[in-house]
DNA sequence: TTGTTGGCGATACGCCGACAA
DNA sequence: TTGTCGGCGTATCGCCAACAA
């Protein structure tokens, strides 16, 4: 799936500015060349089917910094929802292109596009085959009428975003008087499978020529299968598999494979009411990370209403701010806050919102979320990467300055042949006797873990441990300032040469560290900077008071994990010898 | 395209006696690991939209032997058709199996299905709903009615090859009395899209259980595109590029490039009354070519009714038997018996038949159709592949132990820089004086040609010529019995090591071969056994005795045909410098 | 201003026997 | 035996104003 491709020939290029009212006003288009982060936790939620079996890795990154490459605005033949199609390539943090360039490309072309919305009631989808028109939008987007003749009528031709061209009669009668379109009418209906609750879009360019474009109602349950109003009556065929327009776990779980290992990927957004990007733009989402989340804090977000005609804006309390400090999506900022919205009946299903959807009502802080936190000066710095690239995302509690001084350590797991030596081809035993070695003669072991796998494919793996610190506050041991991140790399020896298989990382930091900072990129080493960091290692390892107790926690979290991706790969766990 | 592909999610499995029944019984399925031969021309034939781009490589092989590794026997999902998918794998012809194993293998499974087709009239397709069902059908098909009820009514419930169930009113009523189908009739006939012409099959299994499926009629026009009865009424839309039933030029091209190279490919058969198989078991081939086809030969070929419902014979005299002595698809036995059916108004459009569709009925030549041949001794024996494995194929007018005789010799085009030695990088002058030396002082020029190339990709092209001649004839040297094979090959120098390309190669023979001995596998020159070959070269020219007009006329047919294959090739014809 | 309802005319659907090939 | 036709009862379609929210 490489990224140059052609523009998916079954699928047709929809203007731009079609798209965007059939999209909603809402909609934020990625331009070409901008800097975004990618989700995979969103992208998985948008999936139909079954959850996409995602491999560790992908799991360990829950976000990936891309660039896009290329913009599709296309149209589904089926359905006729707008969608579009992104290609993305990841770029390490440091390449993030500094670029506020675009950022308000969405200058709008030079005729514009007046568009009506309206969702369509039982007695529009259903009955007698007319549509009430609203008043403004027969005002706003059809053709003046005349309204000496006797009745009012006439003809409406009017473009679907596939080119088809629709033909309705729009007449004024009634007591009281209505707009109603009625001929013609019922076989769109029929024709694009319409229902209650889906919403037309009428449309008018600045030549007066109108279009007409659908959004569809997701029914729950429902998640975007050959089911309902798209079954073919009374046959029990499949039908499946063709170019529809939902997301399948397959498509899903490949982009995501392939973001997770630097690949360049195409993802497929439908916009639709309630459905949120998972490609945002890289400015919004480190603007919303640069704020130290915590409970009590007031934020309000807009959402377009259902029928797109305005925005409506909501404000709410985080509960809490909290990212998952283990297992699966670790450090991911994906849904992180929880928020009590005051309109408590509507966003009942958006309790969990992603920081950058919100924006800050009010910062007056009711309470700590987090009882074991101290309060560490926050130094609410913009935080980007800075001259040396090394970290590009602002860590609450830690100034930038601070940053520089957290450097890397290397240390490996003992990873042997299980009993005797050789006893069985690639039968290893890991054990969780890691041990850190440091000049400040820091040395954990966690006994906790000890597991056998039988490793089929690879037969080596090594794990690095990064460690940062915070010089500035000199605390207690037990509630030092920390950042601690991991990366297992599984590497294949097949005859001579060896080869980079694959990479698991995950982080952690310490508890005072408030969840946003668990924000960082993947730990990405390589043999090169390896021997770098190594060098770095023992200046930054006489800075460190970490806390014993914490490190050994997190280094048994990792292992862990790490059992947990083993098994995933395929090793077997197998009695210890 | 590997041939080990999972049955292709979007399609179903077909039970193989209902895939069997649809399809008519005159469809022959290759059973795995069977030989055969693919034709591509015939594959061609089958596609629709614009003819296939084919290279010259591709049209120097009319035809590629191969064994089966799978078949899957499928439904279209939107059409209700049967189709199959085979999986081949090119062969040498020398590793061609010998096997008649399962010549035998259509052994009926155990519990019968009983079938009757019958194709739609214009009052069973477009009017009243309802369908009239021959009496045959009723008693052998459906389950028994009771006659004494008034009026006799059952409701049968039948399924289609998706696994679809449809209820059809069968009422036994009017005077006289006949058998109809009443409701649910026309819901079948609206929603599978049937017209008048198409087919409906009706079938019953052992246990009564019914089943029903669709032969669809080929307007011509409509080479089986989305237009027609599957377009969208009033809509403009494209609603291409689906999984559709038909085989798409490109499909085809596909297949039949990875076949000429030797790949294992996929072909998509429609069996269709009228289609041609293009994958043909390998012994029904060698069989038709083992015969010696002249004008006048009687044939008869037995062909089903349209409706399945008998198999017709008809009678025909050979007109001509040849196959191209030039040009694309050289030496190709593809339709290469024109013939003069005695019932002359049907079978119009297939007065081209291949040789392995017809029998003999009657080996009593009227009339040579080749004047200047000269009657030579015609041992018709099998001729299969020999021990050595280098001819496969029996060529008529040479006995097998002359065949062995025939031994190439290896020759090369002046093919040099043009103008000054590195005057242009890649610029190649491709002169026709091309010499031919051996043992009796044969030489041979040829002025008509001489081209310039620009040669963008290859910078090798080395042509070997085989020579082959029956010398149990003493035959003056005008009219000597003789065989010339050319094959050019394009290499790429890239760097420092070099690659084959690709090979075209075409054959010719001497005029008093028949022109079915024209057929002859592929050069296939590789550099090892060329050596080899110039070796025995001089035992072999030493028992030539060539006419020289006619070895000029042939290097210059090459030499023209390679110069086609260098245009197509991407070399462009330049000014001589 | 606009959603829903029921009336009611027009059309198309679909079952039927008559008739003829 | 079976293809086609016209009859005709019925279901649905689709336009409409009345009425209500």
């Amino acid at each position: 799936m490489p990224p140059p491709r052609p523009p998916a020939a079954e699928f047709r290029h929809v203007d731009l500015r079609i798209w965007r009212a059939c999209a909603g006003s809402s909609v934020r288009l990625p331009t070409v060349n901008s800097s975004v982060y990618y989700f995979p936790q969103g992208h998985v939620e948008q999936s139909c089917g079954s959850a996409p079996l995602l491999s560790p890795l992908v799991l360990s990154r829950p976000f990936i910094p891309c660039v896009i490459s290329d913009v599709h605005c296309l149209a589904d033949p089926k359905t006729d929802e707008v969608f579009v199609e992104l290609f993305l390539v990841p770029v390490e943090p440091s390449r993030l292109p500094n670029q506020f360039l675009d950022i308000n490309a969405e200058v709008d072309d030079s005729d514009k596009i007046v568009s009506f919305a309206k969702i369509l009631t039982p007695s529009d989808a259903n009955n007698g085959g007319g549509f009430s028109v609203p008043r403004f939008c027969a005002d706003s987007i059809f053709p003046p009428l005349d309204y000496n003749a006797e009745p009012p009528v006439q003809t409406l031709s009017v473009t679907d975003v596939h080119g088809g061209t629709w033909e309705f009669r729009h007449i004024y009668r009634g007591t009281p008087r209505r707009h109603i379109l009625t001929t013609g009418w019922s076989k769109f209906v029929n024709q694009k499978k319409l229902i209650a609750g889906d919403s037309v879009v009428f449309m008018r360019d600045g030549n007066g020529k109108m279009f007409i474009g659908v959004r569809r109602v997701m029914k729950k349950g429902d998640s975007g299968g050959d089911s309902g109003r798209w079954r073919e009556p009374s046959d029990g065929g499949s039908m499946k598999g063709e170019g529809r327009g939902r997301l399948t776990a397959e498509a899903v779980a490949e982009a995501a494979e392939r973001a997770a290992k630097g690949l360049p990927f195409k993802v497929v957004y439908y916009p639709r009411p309630g459905w949120t990007d998972f490609v945002v733009r890289a400015e919004f989402v480190e603007a919303a990370l640069s704020i130290c989340w915590t409970g009590g804090i007031r934020v309000k977000m807009t959402v377009e209403t259902e029928d797109s005609s305005k925005m409506s804006c909501f404000q709410g309390t985080v509960i809490s701010a909290a990212s998952p400090d283990s297992g699966p999506w670790i450090g991911s900022p994906w849904r992180m806050l929880l928020v009590a919205w005051d309109d408590s009946d509507v966003l009942q299903n958006a309790r969990r919102v992603s920081p950058w959807r919100v924006e800050i009502a009010s910062s007056l802080p009711l309470h700590s979320s987090f009882p074991l936190a101290k309060k560490s000066k926050l130094s609410q710095e913009s935080g980007l990467a800075d001259a040396e690239g090394e970290i590009f995302f602002p860590m609450a509690g830690l100034t930038n300055s601070t940053m520089r001084h957290m450097n890397p350590s290397l240390l490996n797991y003992n990873c042997f042949p299980a009993g005797m030596q050789g006893a069985r081809q690639n039968h290893f035993h890991i054990q969780g006797s890691t041990n850190y070695l440091s000049e400040n003669n820091l040395m954990m072991s966690t006994d906790s873990f000890s597991s056998n796998y039988w490793l089929p494919k690879f037969n080596r793996i090594s794990t690095e441990l990064n460690i940062g610190s915070s010089q500035s506050d000199n605390l207690s041991p037990d509630s030092q300032s920390s950042m601690v991140s991991f990366g297992t790399e599984f590497t294949e020896n097949a005859g001579c040469s060896s080869s980079k298989v694959g990479v698991s990382s995950f982080q952690l930091f310490g508890q005072i560290i408030h969840p946003v900072g668990s924000i960082f990129g993947n730990v990405g080493s390589t043999e090169d900077d390896t021997g770098k960091r190594c060098d770095e290692a023992t200046s930054s390892a006489r800075e460190l008071q970490l806390s014993k107790a914490f490190l050994c926690e997190c280094i048994h979290a990792h292992i862990m994990q790490m059992s947990n991706c083993l098994g995933n790969l395929g090793w077997q766990e197998v009695e210890p010898s």
